[in-house]
DNA sequence: ATCTGTGTTCGACGATGCTGAACAAGAATC
DNA sequence: GATTCTTGTTCAGCATCGTCGAACACAGAT
């Protein structure tokens, strides 16, 4: 790993989240760099335009080729150009809006918004983040991951966002083994108050799940009985057949997981 | 400046530009960078999250907290956030969409899109990227630069994305003075076959040109002489308010690129 | 089975980036 | 209004850290 990268990395991410304006004395006291450190990487971070300083006040902020590269990104993933059409027949299927969506670190970012097809004005949540273990979208891709690293995410500390949010580990580990066993995740206003999810996983053609997707909306629509089953059945079809389609587009070798090289790194 | 930040960040702009997934030795040759150098600091990427390597090809490509930085950047937008409300007001009252962008390198890209009141169903521009030359929000930014900047500009060598984009640097500079003369640009199917714009460059409390905002829509609506007149005015009106807004965001002392001489009157 | 292609590892050279101290400017304090 | 904190920035030298050539393991094509 080579360390200059890895700290202006770091710097980016900081600068990402939390306070979107920076100094570099404050960036060398979280990170633990020294002030010309810190300098000289920002200079040169802000030679390729990821990063900005204002002129005005000294202070460094991301720069618009972040966005310019998140752009890219989209366009392309092969999670989500695979999943737009069938993310659009499911929206018009059930007449809800359809998130899909990546586990990054410890919580799952949307790569994809389609509208709920009636509904006038919405707001775009692509690139938004939810913590994984509070959205139906996270615990759907989290209970189908291999055990140690389901035991990593779950041992770490949860964070409560609103008054039903599961945070006690045991109550979590509970919770995703009745999801590896339906087969779908339900959320009942664990993120947000009001607010409710069901989702599935979505798996390459190694069997690794690599994001979900499922129906966003108003609790009391989603979860009430028979539109809950329905809509399950609904995510679940359509979350497979992305997964189908990822897994035919390229020929289906084997599992890569287990092929090659086990060395372990370094 | 750092080397192998710098040529991290060249990495990222590779991915970000045209094929959406490189091999290591790909990239080497592109760069002129030795195998093992590209290798490493691909690694480092993909442990920050920047970069993933698909684990079947072996190939590399952008990675989820690209999108994540670019949301970040977002949110932190002084311009984005300074001009959000003043764009929904022109979006309503001209009943068009309204887009507001800033320059980077030789593109404008989009940070926030309005959308037509009426409209039902749109595509979300934000992060798309124009060259500068064939859009009206472009020509209003390098309109109000500085003579050095914009000479850089036209000298380098201009793409033709329709039949009516202006490439030969005569017309460009005097299609930037008229566009200077007047406060406004108006851009007529240079971009795209059938669609134009009319916009007006947003300035920071310095007098430096920080970005543009304007209308986009169908040719035929947009430029018919009565709208033309009306949309300008609306667009160099809410413009100007949007630079007002952000001079006044930070107590106005004197303009900084011209020493302590010509401190305004308060 | 051979051969070119890939991504990857290793080790040693030396260029390269890190650090502590000192600098200029602005803001806040009295 | 002078003082005393800050802040972002520059400059050197030493040692670290990244770079590169050659060699490796595997995949697909010949």
């Amino acid at each position: 790993m080579i360390q200059s990268v890895d700290r202006a990395a770091r710097i980016l991410h900081e600068l990402g989240s939390g306070s979107p304006t920076l100094g570099v004395t404050e960036i060398g006291a979280r990170l633990d760099l020294a002030k010309p450190t810190v300098h000289g990487l920002l200079r040169t971070l802000e030679q390729s335009g990821l990063v900005s300083q204002d002129v005005a006040t000294g202070r460094y902020s991301l720069g618009p080729r972040v966005l310019q590269l998140g752009n890219a990104y989209l366009a392309g993933s092969e999670l989500r150009s695979r999943s737009m059409l069938r993310a659009g027949s499911l929206a018009r299927q059930v007449n809800e809006a359809v998130w899909v969506s990546v586990l990054v670190d410890d919580a799952v970012m949307v790569v994809h918004h389609e509208f709920r097809p009636d509904d006038a004005v919405q707001i775009l949540e692509v690139g938004a983040t939810i913590p994984w273990h509070a959205c139906a979208l996270g615990q759907a891709i989290v209970a189908a991951m291999p055990a140690p690293e389901v035991e990593a995410l779950v041992a770490a500390p949860l964070r409560a966002l609103t008054g039903r949010t599961r945070t006690a580990p045991d109550a979590v580990r509970k919770a995703l083994a009745a999801v590896a066993d339906k087969g779908f995740a339900v959320e009942n206003q664990e993120a947000n108050v009001g607010d409710g999810g069901i989702a599935a996983a979505i798996f390459d053609h190694g069997g690794r799940a690599v994001g979900s997707m499922g129906v966003v909306g108003p609790a009391e629509r989603l979860l009430q009985r028979q539109a809950r089953s329905k809509l399950s059945r609904a995510v679940v079809d359509t979350a497979r057949a992305v997964s189908r389609d990822l897994g035919a587009s390229r020929g289906l070798q084997g599992d890569p997981r287990v092929t090659h090289r086990d060395r372990p790194p370094r």
